[in-house]
DNA sequence: TCATTCCCTATTTTTCCAGTAGGGAAAATA
DNA sequence: TATTTTCCCTACTGGAAAAATAGGGAATGA
């Protein structure tokens, strides 16, 4: 399971608009700059991001992109899916299209169950949240774990 | 996030095998016919898998695969660390590699937080489990949950 | 000895990811 | 109006990885 360069680049771009402030708007350079990220791409990025409805842009000198609603409103699903399409996939096929027969059978729900966990942490946690980063208590709780830092 | 093929495939031909009950050994055509796998991907997987100490092997007529400990100590992360490596991956790095700087900074725990969920789940299901249809009760509570079945 | 089955290496085919290139259109500024 | 700035659009490229195929070699059991 790995999340794509696309994913991450455009969730770390729109945590730079979150923390430009409501209404600031930042160019796709800056951004580029601020996080390493190359630019003409990352222009492609925030292009999706403006046709998913989460950024808006403005052209001409001091323009650039800011989100089109407040950050504390946006999850970091909502940016993955924006940008990625499904958040889980088998495949390259959402669970509930699947089909397992024999001892594969629980296999669906298992799958199913991983993405219900996935759902809940990234979709419960928004923009504003990372940006300033003050996660909420179950997810911090996770992630304070010593054991989830190790690599097995 | 995406499960590949690979995996997929790895997880239901060792879940055949557990289905064979202990010791018994099935043949690598045998598995691709129940489970609709190309035979010779499936030899290369079986091949990992024996590498990786899950699986052991038998040459010759009456020859075939089995599993090589008990089915309810082999976790389905366990398969899958064994064909495709780490579990989860950002931009093809485990997150402990990761830096992020700035706004983008508690991106780490997240990621963190998300990778000890999908631990948690798949790390705790064993082979004997699903084959039995016989999910925890944790995992089963998270797949009946009517919503999780839902696309959005 | 012979059929069976795993085992190994190489090759192909396809797909997608990540990044590049170049110019066009809108908006602000002078 | 001219110019600069910045987003916007289309195409395309290189490469890696995923998925699958091919063909024969080496055990094993009958």
């Amino acid at each position: 399971m790995r999340i794509s360069a696309k994913a991450d680049y455009a969730v770390r771009a729109a945590l730079e608009l979150a923390a430009a402030g409501e209404g600031v708007s930042v160019k796709a350079e800056v951004i580029a700059g601020a996080q390493g990220i190359p630019h003409k791409f990352l222009e492609g990025i925030l292009g999706d991001l403006r046709r998913g409805g989460l950024v808006a842009s403005q052209r001409g000198g001091n323009g650039g992109y800011r989100l089109a609603r407040p950050a504390d409103t946006i999850s970091i699903a909502e940016v993955i899916r924006v940008v990625d399409g499904p958040l889980v996939s088998v495949r390259g096929v959402r669970p509930p299209e699947l089909s397992y027969c024999g001892p594969a059978e629980s296999l669906l729900p298992l799958w199913i169950a991983v993405r219900a966990n996935v759902r809940k942490i990234l979709g419960e946690v928004t923009l504003a949240e990372v940006a300033a980063a003050r996660l909420p208590g179950d997810v911090l709780g996770l992630a304070e774990d010593p054991e989830a830092w190790t690599n097995p």
